[in-house]
DNA sequence: TTCGTTATTGCAAATGCTTGCAATAACGAA
DNA sequence: TTCGTTATTGCAAGCATTTGCAATAACGAA
């Protein structure tokens, strides 16, 4: 996987340097999404040079590059993964219990906005609120 | 609308404060979102004691109230607005540029997910990001 | 009106995130 | 392998946002 990555960046003029590797690493191992705090944190143990600049700056940068996927959760932290399955999260705002759902669920709406407004959509994490069944 | 607002406030053991108001004025005036920044700024003007700490944490009760929508804009800057009409966000990644669309738009969606998750989904503002039809 | 309770503010410090710039190191070419 | 170009990093400074705490002032009750 690291090979085949190391292609599609240099193709496009861009270099895979271990912090990259480090921190893409870190995501994969994780398998969840993670702040760029928590990116840090782990990725820092394993690289003590590092700097929260570089991980920021890292993170956005496979983002652009379709490597990751980012979205926003609870009030407004961003928070990243790695693009291999794409789904979204139902939080419950009472006790805060999450819910995954695919992305198959959104493909109807995503089709109709793009025909109404010629939009292409992002596949980003979406989270939308709500009351869960116990809660309500 | 404001004594309307005073009550709805006092009836929950909040107080209206000079400072809502105006921050709620500028929302109003602006018919548009502004981020924390410009409503601290324009706010200034008018009420030069104000400071930023206040202009954030009063956002964010008011958007806790439902008296304000929150949004992400670009790549995770928070902006608000105020809630008159319930409508959702469509944003371009690249240039930025923002189309309203109604809520109407979603709710297929949510009665779908209703049916399949059991969860009562809050009719809360949405963003989702794409490339609009200029940047594709 | 006046007074007491307590939500809200301002201040200042802390944390989170971004950016400019010089030094470093990937990677292709020789 | 060695070298040059230039993308990328680290550092440090600069914004953006949050939080603790004491002082202030809204609002109901007397």
């Amino acid at each position: 996987m690291p090979d085949h990555l190391a292609e599609q960046l240099r193709a496009r003029g861009y270099r895979l340097t271990p912090q990259r590797l480090a921190i893409l690493r870190i995501l994969n191992e994780a398998g969840d999404h993670l702040s760029p705090v928590e990116v840090f944190e782990r990725a820092r143990s394993k690289m003590p040079g590092l700097t929260e600049a570089t991980v920021y700056r890292t993170l956005s940068f496979l983002h652009r590059q379709g490597i990751l996927l980012a979205g926003h959760i609870g009030s407004g932290n961003l928070v990243y993964e790695v693009a291999s399955h794409l789904h979204h999260h139902l939080i419950c705002r009472d006790c805060g219990e999450s819910l995954e759902i695919g992305h198959e669920a959104m493909e109807d709406l995503y089709q109709r906005l793009n025909k109404e407004t010629g939009f292409a959509l992002d596949e980003s994490h979406v989270t939308l609120f709500g009351l869960c069944p116990v809660c309500q």
